[in-house]
DNA sequence: TCCCTCCTTGTTTTT
DNA sequence: CAAGGAGGGA
């Protein structure tokens, strides 16, 4: 960079100033002292993190090394890295840019000794945890049917949010969680951690704050050596994190937090709205700057989520503007049912599509996961591509696991959790009778559960056939192990895969994932290749592994609410926007006031992702676990103002009429008849209505205009014919019973009958 | 040891 | 309704 100064005088306007706003500009330039970036949806959070450590560093203020940037997500970090390294032109190794739980590995890799570990210490992932605390669990004769693993590991997971090791959890809460048993087993589980060797992701940051309190020389030289400190996403820190940002932060007190309190969505996993709303409190002297100039929605866009967003009391508060005039208003929607509504969200899309709008420009938010299978049906049915997002992620899929253990306890002789993984995986004879006798040696004599599998096999302990089978996976594993020291890791990955027949066994698997399974398996050697070696891969595999569903090609996304924080599409479908969904009523029952506002932020989220459109939908009436449940709409729905929105209802449906500011009971002023009825019996009319709504709905124009119009269309040059037998992506196998155009009815085998669009299946 | 059937239980998710 | 887990029977 030629931009030369001295080390606290930088220069009045450097080059990657230019284009920043007054206030984007100042949070660049204040660099010293406690700064909070109160930062507004769409309003350059981003620009401003990568330009201030582009700035830090380029007026020498520090060097590289000197600066910590953390972040939550890899994706987040990456983006850091990449930003920055572009303003500066430089490389960005060896900076401290990462997520909060990769930094804190990073340091505890460096002071293992220290805590009892060995540099090399495994990362639990969420399954390895859920089975040590179920095994944990039995031990203790816990009924783990009426107690599930998966509630303590919850329990156990929110102290570690709060930065409470077991001994610091205080008694009368440990009486009180989960009848006294919780805390018991958090100790059995740490004390298991410790002898497997391992972290959960938790102890990243309880170690790290383990480290700085019991060994004060090495907080000391960390505080020493980060001069300025950059943490995006401050609203989402938990206790934890709190801590650990303080205790590096003394001192200087250079620490700069980006966030969005109205953006604070992950309170349910311990995320502590309270460290942004209490900052000028915790760093005296703390400065805050407000980011109000969006750049990304259309006005009435931004009025609608701004008036939504003032329904809550526990804010900063802060007031979005934009130049931007003019624009669509916040379309409401009102829909017959679940059917109905993604049949209107479909259409839609189509529309726009026609007029020439890229689908990679449309998502479609929802609350829960579950509800992208509706349009997900649609989608297939209209045939129009989509991707939907988050998921299981790749490394958390089953298959990827199991392979992933293999590859643990090649590398790892000692790794138990690998072992379990694998013993039976596929299957080769050794049940649990077997598994309970190594496990019985290995716990006796204090051996790894390899180690016991091997003295077994030399005695006669296990019945032949477990012998044998147990004896040829050891021989296997220690083929494969010297393999690896002589043979490019890829070519040694595919032999294990293939020698263990695990991929034999999804071969043989005649269910509709198989082959998406194997595919996944080929994904994973590919990945393998891009590291230097197996164990260099390992180590990136529990952290730094996320699946890169890039957003390149032409596909519609379809993700839940929480998913799509920090994206911006053109279009956004808001659906479900029912009480009881969203908000969602567990969250109710469990939050009170404190939950709703969460929900109320979330839909503040899902607005504020929309650049041009935003498309809020609700129904009438909707399948909820197998039975029909008339629905009414969601309170936030009312609390849109008038002004920013328009809204449609198909005809017999009443026109919702949310918006009449009457406070009693939105029902009434959801569902009234549109011009006939007064307001004077709100309850009965709610309920006559609820009644009323019939299940079977007038014959949807769209569909009937689309079916004329497909048969016109020239008929496309497909192979199926009715009889075949065909292959669905998500419907599996079956018989194609008739042909229509590009459209195929088909009897799925597990799905039922279905049409769908022959560019969707194969022949199989 | 494995497979099938019955029963329960249904948010949000990164690392 | 649908998936996943547990327990019983072969």
């Amino acid at each position: 960079m030629d931009m030369s100064s001295h080390a606290g005088t930088p220069p009045a306007s450097p080059s990657y100033l230019c284009g920043l706003n007054e206030s984007q500009a100042d949070a660049v330039r204040t660099t010293e002292g406690p700064l909070l970036v109160l930062a507004g949806a769409g309003t350059g959070k981003t620009r401003v993190l990568t330009t201030r450590m582009a700035h830090i560093l380029a007026s020498g203020l520090a060097q590289p090394w000197q600066v910590l940037a953390v972040t939550f997500t890899n994706k987040a970090a990456r983006e850091m890295r990449e930003r920055v390294a572009a303003l500066l032109d430089r490389s960005v190794e060896s900076w401290w840019v990462g997520t909060f739980h990769a930094t804190g590995a990073r340091m505890l890799r460096g002071h293992a000794e220290l805590l009892g570990l060995k540099p090399a210490f495994g990362i639990l992932d969420t399954d390895d945890q859920l089975r040590v605390i179920k095994q944990l669990a039995e031990a203790r004769r816990i009924d783990t049917r009426k107690l599930p693993p998966r509630l303590f590991a919850s329990v156990i997971q929110r102290w570690k949010d709060r930065g409470l090791t077991p001994e610091r959890v205080t008694p009368a809460e440990g009486a009180d969680a989960v009848d006294g048993l919780a805390l018991p087993l958090y100790g059995d589980y740490q004390d298991r951690l410790r002898a497997l060797d391992a972290c959960d992701f938790g102890d990243l940051l309880l170690h790290a704050l383990a480290l700085f309190r019991d060994h004060p020389e090495v907080a000391e030289r960390y505080r020493q050596q980060f001069h300025y400190i950059l943490v995006d996403e401050y609203q989402d820190t938990n206790v934890a994190q709190y801590l650990w940002l303080r205790t590096l932060a003394q001192g200087h007190h250079n620490v700069c937090c980006v966030g969005d309190d109205d953006q604070s969505i992950y309170s349910w996993r311990g995320a502590e709205i309270g460290n942004i709303l209490r900052f000028e409190r915790d760093f005296p002297g703390a400065r805050i700057i407000r980011l109000e100039c969006n750049y990304r929605s259309t006005s009435h866009i931004l009025a609608a989520a701004s008036e939504l967003i003032a329904h809550n009391r526990g804010r900063l508060g802060k007031t979005l503007w934009t130049t931007a005039a003019g624009g669509d208003k916040v379309a409401v929607r009102a829909t017959w049912d679940g059917e109905d509504e993604a049949r209107v969200v479909g259409s839609e899309i189509e529309a726009l599509q026609v007029q020439g709008h890229p689908l990679r420009q449309m998502a479609v938010l929802v609350r829960a996961g579950f509800q992208t299978r509706e349009f997900e049906e649609r989608l297939i049915t209209i045939g129009i591509p989509y991707r939907v997002i988050g998921g299981a992620r790749f490394y958390e899929r089953q298959e990827i696991r199991d392979a992933v253990a293999y590859f643990r306890i090649v590398v790892r002789p000692d790794d138990d959790l690998a072992f379990e993984r694998i013993v039976n995986t596929p299957k080769r004879g050794l049940g649990l009778a077997s598994l309970r006798s190594i496990h019985q040696l290995a716990r006796g004599a204090n051996l790894p559960l390899s180690a016991a599998a091997a003295r077994l096999v030399a005695s006669d302990e296990l019945k032949t056939q477990a012998r044998t089978a147990l004896a040829r996976l050891l021989a296997d594993i220690a083929r494969w192990r010297d393999m690896l020291a002589r043979t490019a890791h890829p070519a040694v990955a595919r032999a294990i895969l293939d020698e263990s027949g695990y991929t034999g066994m999804w071969q043989a698997d005649r269910s509709p994932e198989a082959a998406g399974r194997l595919e996944n398996l080929k994904e994973l050697v590919v990945a393998l290749a891009e590291f230097e070696s197996l164990p260099g891969f390992l180590e990136h595999v529990s952290l730094v592994m996320d699946n890169d569903e890039a957003a390149g090609d032409e596909k519609v996304a379809l993700m839940t609410l929480h998913a799509a924080k920090g994206l911006e599409f053109d279009t956004v479908f808001l659906p479900g926007w029912e009480e009881g969904i969203f908000p969602n009523q567990r969250a109710l029952d469990e939050g009170g006031t404190a939950a709703l506002e969460e929900e109320r932020r979330l839909a503040y989220v899902g607005l504020t992702r929309a650049r041009r459109r935003a498309i809020v939908s609700y129904a009438a009436s909707r399948m909820v676990f197998g039975t029909w449940q008339n629905t009414l709409p969601s309170r936030f729905v009312k609390e849109l103002p008038a002004a920013n929105v328009e809204q449609s209802a198909p005809t017999g449906l009443f026109a919702a009429r949310p918006f009449r500011g009457a406070s009693d009971g939105f029902a009434r002023d959801g569902f009234q008849p549109d011009a006939s009825a007064s307001s004077a019996e709100p309850v009965r009319l709610a309920a006559e209505a609820g009644g009323r709504w019939p299940q079977r709905r007038p014959a949807p124009p769209t569909i009937d205009g689309r079916a004329e119009r497909t048969t016109t269309r020239p008929q496309p040059a497909h192979p199926f014919t009715v009889g075949q037998r065909v292959f669905h992506q998500k419907f599996g196998y079956g018989q194609v019973r008739t042909v229509d155009g590009d459209r195929l009815e088909i009897d799925f085998e597990k799905a039922g009958a279905k049409t769908v669009i022959h560019s969707f299946v194969a022949a199989a």
